[in-house]
RNA sequence: GGGCUCGUGGCUUAAUGGAUAUAGCAUCUGACUACGGAUCAGAAGGUUGGGGGUUCGACUCCCUCCGAGCCCA
């Protein structure tokens, strides 16, 4: 039974009976937790129906739920708030139904299909911890919406050409003396990046030395030989110079073996992978056939503008007067591929930061003007930069971390801190290599995802290493302990059934408490889906495993000695381990038996 | 110049317009002869950036000012 809609509709019938009038809205929350009861009828905007005050409201709607809904066993009313104690026959029930459905807080297939865009990097540095939190976010309400019964599909657009690939390719043209990832056996994305940087630190030499000599600053940034071969490059490119392009494909490659091993372990995949390179000029024919039907119009100079002063907003160039193309070009060229390639898609998601909020504001407008029906469920997932204690991340003054760096260290701590504690000494090298990763990147994970995605938020170091209070491990440690609950339960032969669940009608404040929690999941899930924000499942996992924990030091479970108690417990300690754990795996955590 | 986002105890963070504003970290005090102390119980800590307004009721909505960040030329 869905507990929280049949409440309603008891509401409903008292209001319907007592008023003589349905009301369209009902406020039911949960009970504060100073008063008692589960959940809590706002009475305040029924007045008007009722023509009473609003205890008296309240105390008329209770009497008549304890008389003739069979689910309300008593209730108080706090000035307008009319708190409900549901039976325990009925917690008990519900509790049975959970425990019965195995896809518990998961919805079935609905035949919807969604694409997710996630990570979308560019291929002249390696990952680092702005990405992280782009991979984590896109991730997870990837399998979020998976749990929401969609048919998902991850991909990426990586940005592959262009003057910051081509800055590496001269830098290493001039400077590599051939080195290869095989060679050196340094990994192919630093590798690459090694070579941005070289290419930045002549590129300011020479500037500075032709500023030296007198040039002007404007001049000399163009002059610098090392930009001209960057520059040419690029134009041999665009003209599909065979070496050029060897190159390119040469160095791209590092980078994505690179790019490999780091989605490895962050734990993240894609089904399909796009690349600028192959839309850019799909694009602009898209482009060029907005002009022909009259959507975008053409300068005098033969630049490509769309208007967009009826919409608020100004007018936009998509094609520069040499006819080359923006971001908005390609993007429009890649939005309109992949419908192509996906056509039940109903919608694209955009895992990117919010300083692109405006950009893709208007690429949805023209995908609109352009007769796509599908622009209207296209969703830019916006997320705030990650700040650390100093500041902002700068690439040019060397505070970026490191995403492969970040990782290893959250494991080498939760390695250290694991070790300490001694409880694992009888797993093998294997085994704690295993755990250890996956107590590491769950501290980490948890900490990019427990904020609302839509915030700017800090990363402190110190703290994301912590395994104890609001973290990915206390919520580990708690599956854990469940699971040592269970082994011990099945050594006893206790094995929960249906009849025994039935027998039960009284439970503890706190099993209540637990079942009020686990009753919660699916609509956290769906919420999560519907606000794309894992971090509604993400402290939904810790609210449940807290409540967990306070059952656990309140409660021996095992000194009970009704056998039918006894089961139950075992029973929603099974159900809130569960829980936790696909709620985890949504997030992408996941969580060890032991540890 | 135009536009967008965010300001919540020392720090991090939560709250479909509803009760005395949620937790975590740090600080202080307690709890293993029980099922795992990476835990739990408790204390202290707040004019929700300031000022107006709407409402029976505002962290939430509107106006304004201050501060932080971003975007478009």
């Amino acid at each position: 039974m869905n507990l929280d809609l049949t409440l309603r509709t008891e509401i409903q019938k008292a209001i319907t009976a007592l008023f003589n009038q349905p009301v369209d809205q009902l406020q039911l929350q949960p009970t504060n937790p100073e008063f008692e009861g589960s959940h809590t009828l706002v009475c305040f905007p029924l007045t008007r129906i009722s023509k009473l005050k609003p205890e008296e409201t309240g105390t008329t709607i209770g009497n008549y739920l304890v008389e003739h809904s069979g689910m309300v066993s008593r209730f108080n009313v706090v000035k307008g708030f009319l708190n409900l104690v549901i039976t325990d026959k009925v917690w008990a029930e519900v509790f049975a139904a959970i425990y019965a459905n195995k896809n518990y807080g998961t919805t079935p297939a609905n035949g919807k299909e969604i694409m997710i865009e996630y990570s979308s990097p560019n291929t002249n540095k390696p990952l680092h911890l702005g990405h992280l939190r782009n991979n984590f976010l896109g991730y997870a309400v990837a399998e979020i919406y998976k749990a929401n019964g969609y048919n998902v599909h991850k991909v990426q657009i990586i940005n592959d050409r262009g003057i910051h690939i081509c800055k590496s390719m001269a830098a290493w043209k001039l400077f590599g003396n051939g080195e290869a990832p095989e060679s050196s056996g340094l990994k192919g994305d630093k590798l690459v990046g090694k070579y941005y940087v070289e290419f930045d630190k002549n590129y300011k030499a020479q500037v500075k030395e032709l500023q030296d000599k007198g040039v002007s600053e404007a001049d000399a940034e163009k002059q610098a030989p090392i930009m001209k071969l960057a520059v040419d490059m690029l134009q041999k490119w665009e003209a599909k110079d065979a070496e050029t392009v060897q190159l390119w494909k040469t160095m791209n490659g590092w980078v994505y073996s690179g790019f490999d091993v780091t989605y490895k372990r962050m734990g993240v995949d894609f089904e399909k992978l796009y690349y600028e390179s192959d839309t850019y000029l799909l694009g602009k024919e898209e482009v060029l056939k907005g002009v022909e039907k009259g959507i975008f119009f053409k300068k005098e100079d033969g630049s490509v503008w769309v208007d967009l002063t009826g919409d608020g907003l100004d007018q936009k160039v998509l094609l520069r007067s040499d006819g080359t193309s923006v971001y908005m070009t390609q993007d429009i060229g890649t939005a309109i591929l992949r419908f192509r390639d996906f056509p039940k898609i109903e919608g694209q998601v955009y895992t990117v930061g919010n300083e692109q909020e405006y950009h893709f504001k208007v690429l949805f407008l023209i995908l609109g003007k352009l007769g796509y029906e599908w622009a209207k469920k296209c969703y830019h997932l916006s997320y705030g930069m990650v700040d650390l204690p100093t500041g902002k991340m700068k690439s040019r003054e060397g505070t970026v971390v490191d995403a492969d760096d970040l990782m290893q260290e959250m494991v080498d701590a939760a390695r250290t801190q694991t070790l300490e504690l001694g409880k694992i000494d009888d797993l093998t090298n294997e085994e704690v290599d295993d755990l250890v990763e996956m107590i590491g990147l769950s501290a980490l994970k948890f900490f990019l995802l427990k904020v609302d995605p839509k915030k700017r938020m800090m990363f402190d170091p110190s703290e994301s290493i912590q395994l104890q209070g609001h973290t990915g491990p206390f919520i580990q440690y708690t599956h854990a302990r469940i699971k040592a609950i269970l082994r011990k339960a099945a050594s006893m032969n206790i094995v929960p059934d249906g009849a025994s669940l039935k027998n039960v009608s009284t439970l503890e404040p706190a099993e209540r408490a637990i079942i009020f929690k686990i009753n919660q999941f699916p609509a956290k899930v769906q919420e999560a889906a519907r606000e794309y924000s894992p971090a509604i499942v993400a402290n939904y996992a810790f609210e449940l495993a807290k409540e967990y924990n306070q059952f656990y030091q309140a409660i021996p479970i095992f000194s009970e000695s009704d056998a039918d108690k006894l089961k139950f417990r075992i029973a929603f300690s099974q159900a809130t381990a569960d829980a936790i754990k696909k709620a985890m795996l949504m997030l992408g955590i996941r969580v060890p038996d032991r540890m």
